[in-house]
DNA sequence: AATGAATGAGAGTTCATTCAT
DNA sequence: AATGAATGAACTCTCATTCAT
């Protein structure tokens, strides 16, 4: 946890310097990020930033729990109010989209957050997930248990498979705005990126003609 | 590409050479991985080892080169002789299987290309992908277009986002063996493993009762 | 000198910021002892520390002078009543035992008189020793110089010498302390312990039967 | 201990590179002595000395084989072929003056070996001494050992707190450096020094009018 | 072809101290 | 008088790479 020093700082300040944090991160990952090009960036004095943070894992810690928590509740607001609304196909369509938009938009807390994913079972990586307990990444997992709780999702499916094939699927979306910008993340994109999950998820990936279930 | 220094040398002392950098890259990566520690590993000095490889991407390379070759042309002896037996549901099972036991008999191959799958939109990574252009990473994939060729596979399923459904699904594995030891891969974890995914590529995963595709 | 700030503070929080100086010196030394943590032990504000002390040395400064004096009115009190009633063997055996007694009752300041009696050519050290020039921290050539004087002890005996031979001897109790806790500091093993340096310091060592004096 | 690159160096480099961290452990002892002002007196790259010494803790405990072994030889040189011709007030005399002699010549060697010594119990000396078993930094106690096996040194002496005891004494040759030079330390000083010694260890310290063992 | 010593930039981190509030 | 954020030099140590032999 960042030391109370940080917390006392303007919130103005400590945006700027996690921004220019996430940016380290995002393009180096944990173990290649530096902190003083951290600093250097951010216009803070190196002893600085250790009143701020304990060392590089509590500033990453930090990081992640601003990126998890940012994108939850930015999906969350999307789609929560909607959610019995919709049939179930449709919400999960919602919620996919929702999430690829706001990857499309903050790409590199997406960047990290998938580093972070990618990383789960290494020593830094768990650390941080036994610190941030309560922080679920997997916004995803979640709520498949709940509509297999509901029984809207076949009770067969293996949650956690599913949930890290939605993930395999999505850093798709990633590669494809390293290939094309950023910018290239229009909502077409996202919705034609979205069917094609969902296409999948529908309807299994066999013929009709060869496939009897 | 290796020197010729490199390709000189007797293919025992080549092989000893790139054991001990897939050891050092499985352990840390590419950023972390240190060619200090490989050339120690392999007794070798340091000197010599800027005589076989340009820098460490170079070695980095080579290491990819040889293991994507390797893993794929012995996922492809077991797989390749029962093609045309088989109906798709029991190959991909096949196939999968043969993957996972391959992974779980030599790990590190497995920890390596799966980190390079995972960077793959990164300078380093990519730089690599250019040089050795004709080595697909992507056996799945492949597969899954001459799959769809045969009408076995839905027209409509898209064979890159099936590709990687499937690989963020095998990363499971991965995370399973590093928790339990590679020796808790038994045919039977992997079994129950592949149904899982396959459950999920045969239905779909709503509920009969509440939807109609 | 502690500045008039610090003075002015009440008796309770001085001895409280000392205690915690005491603390830091007694377990890394000058050289080592942080600032940083003997304000944060002592729960008071960096800008504070210096408004109480010049610097790093003042507080070395002051935390020497607490503890020589603390020392010498403690070893006092307990000697210097019987001065009169014993004869010397006795008197040195009080004397000692007493000052063994109060090392083992405040091992932090005996460290800390130890360490800085053998600096004591080094700077800093120094630089105190002239700042604080009244303050003897040698009980025991005080001692020795007044029993000289009465013709008790042999007057061809160097007091220095003496005394830094006894100061020599009594480490060993600080490192008995260190291997086997401070609780094992008994009244029996300081006796056994100023039983073998008294006797050395009355028959010499030579064995009787080969030398004759 | 240090690396074989370091062993490989010729022996005049070697001497020079010791040299240099002589000077600086002598000077600030082991907490503060500092890599970067060795490696910049000594004209080498920081990154040759970390070639040549796993780190400072290495470099710390070859300086002291060196230091100590460079002493016991010394000593033992000028003292061990008399070792049968004389009695033994004469030896134990000859003894001192030959170590003192030896700490005056080499006023560095001195101070860092009775810093070791007086640092015994901490953890970093502690781990050198527990490396260089063989490594007796007390040739007096030593000397004494065997004179009391050969009767000729009183059998209820303690080596251990006579040994201290002549350490202790001893460090008025270095404090007396310190203030008047090195140059200072003189043949007759040594003498009256010794004989201080001397006097106390044959006689005792008490006056034979009041003292009756 | 092989060696391994040399390099120096850069890493993360700690420090005593200053200064604006 | 009290605060605690800011500082930047200094620390130990690691790195990929070069080059003389």
């Amino acid at each position: 946890m960042p030391k109370q020093t940080f917390l006392n700082l303007p919130e103005e300040k400590q945006n700027w310097i996690i921004d220019c944090a996430v940016e380290e991160f995002a393009q180096n990952g944990y173990a290649v990020a530096s902190i003083s090009r951290i600093v250097a960036a951010a216009g803070i004095a190196k002893g600085s930033f250790y009143q701020y943070f304990e060392d590089k894992e509590d500033l990453y810690g930090h990081v992640i729990d601003y990126a998890l928590v940012k994108r939850k509740i930015q999906v969350s607001d999307q789609v929560s109010t909607k959610l019995e609304e919709l049939n179930l196909t449709a919400f999960i369509r919602l919620l996919i989209k929702s999430e690829m938009r706001e990857f499309a938009q903050r790409p590199k807390i997406l960047k990290i957050s998938m580093d972070y994913a990618r990383h789960r079972n290494e020593p830094v990586q768990m650390r941080i997930a036994e610190k941030y307990k309560d922080l679920s990444d997997n916004y995803f997992q979640n709520f498949i248990q709940r509509e297999k709780a509901r029984n809207k999702v076949d009770q067969n499916v293996d949650d956690d498979i599913l949930s890290l094939m939605i993930f395999g699927a999505a850093s798709k979306i990633n590669e494809y705005a390293a290939k094309n910008g950023y910018e290239a993340l229009t909502d077409e994109y996202v919705d034609s990126f979205v069917d094609k999950i969902e296409y999948i998820l529908t309807h299994g990936i066999y013929s009709n003609t060869t496939q009897t279930v």
